[in-house]
DNA sequence: GTGCCGATTGATGTTACATCA
DNA sequence: GCTGATGTAACATCAATCGGC
């Protein structure tokens, strides 16, 4: 439900076409925390929202999910997920495609994988499921996981998110699900958790690449202006030597140097009041790097941020 | 042999739209 | 022409499967 979403305050819309035809700001995104540290690129992005304020904590997602489950089944007034609470009634569903005893029986594959599991159980009742070939039944039953069942696995999820043998054992009997379920359920959350984190890379990556023209646009436009004042004698009269500039090694921002006729007051107030004031030696004059210009290094870090270096 | 992953399938729910009485 | 019921196609979601590593 769309209104359960927007609601719950989930942030970020990328507008994929199909999504966005219907729900212009669809495809809501969410980080698990763990996934999401500190130093996440959306946190250096200037002038871009902190993503990891917007975007909602995974706990917000998995009510929004939990509650999308469950208002569904609210609103068809089923809920087609039960669980089994005995092996014997297990049993007895065990021949009529009950959601739980939908089956891994399609690939022998995997039931034999469960199998071991379910005897170790004392439920292999529900492995019976297998038997739904044999009433000629393919199709496989779609099973949706109940509020609880899901809310218990995300929880585990938030936890760790991945089990090991024993802790699927646990929670599948815990939830009365097989254990081939939990698991995967464990690798289905993985790659959904995967993709939004996907997702989050390239908008931020969008994002960097608009800044980035923006950037270049404003560039390109100081370097017109630059050429169009070589132009004028006057300027070489006033220029400081061609290949020095001067960085604010406070906020690493560069500045022509005061005597200078490029030096720009409303650009850069505050280098007045820097070379104005007490410390006269607060601005050095540093060989000119063009890689190491305040947006090249605000992208860098993003980009190192981003995909850290070992 | 086992577990994980990416890609895919298929069941199910939702929504928008058309048709009809 | 307006309204409510009904059918349906398109789409979204997600559990489950498959094959590969």
């Amino acid at each position: 439900m769309m209104v359960g979403k927007e609601d719950l305050g989930l942030s970020l819309s990328l507008n994929f076409p199909a999504t966005a035809e219907r729900n212009p700001s669809s495809v809501q995104l969410n980080l698990m925390p763990s996934m999401v540290s500190s130093a996440s690129p959306f946190n250096l992005l200037h002038g871009t929202p902190n993503w990891s304020d917007s975007c909602p904590s995974s706990s917000d997602r998995n009510i929004a999910d939990a509650f999308k489950v469950e208002t569904r089944s609210f609103l068809k007034g089923i809920d087609v997920n039960r669980i089994p609470p005995t092996a014997a009634e297990v049993e007895e569903e065990a021949g009529v495609s009950s959601p739980n005893s939908t089956i891994s029986s399609i690939s022998g594959k995997r039931s034999e994988r469960d199998l071991p599991v379910n005897e170790h159980d004392g439920e292999r009742d529900s492995s019976r499921g297998i038997s739904d070939d044999e009433d000629g039944d393919n199709s496989r039953k779609k099973l949706r996981l109940s509020k609880d069942q899901s809310a218990v696995l995300e929880e585990s999820f938030k936890e760790h998110n991945t089990l090991n043998p024993k802790q699927k054992l646990a929670l599948a009997k815990r939830l009365g699900l097989r254990p081939r379920q939990v698991e995967v359920w464990f690798q289905n959350r993985r790659a959904r958790t995967k993709l939004k984190q996907t997702e989050v890379d390239c908008e931020f990556l969008k994002r960097c690449c608009e800044n980035l023209t923006e950037e270049n646009r404003r560039l390109q436009k100081e370097l017109q202006e630059l050429r169009a004042l070589k132009l004028s004698p006057q300027f070489y009269m006033q220029m400081a030597p061609p290949t020095t500039l001067t960085m604010c090694p406070s906020c690493e921002r560069v500045a022509a140097p005061p005597s200078s006729a490029m030096e720009k007051p409303t650009d850069h107030q505050h280098n007045r009041a820097h070379l104005t004031g007490v410390n006269q030696n607060h601005h050095r004059t540093l060989p000119f790097n063009p890689w190491s210009t305040p947006a090249t290094q605000v992208v860098h870090r993003q980009m190192n941020a981003l995909h850290p270096r070992s």
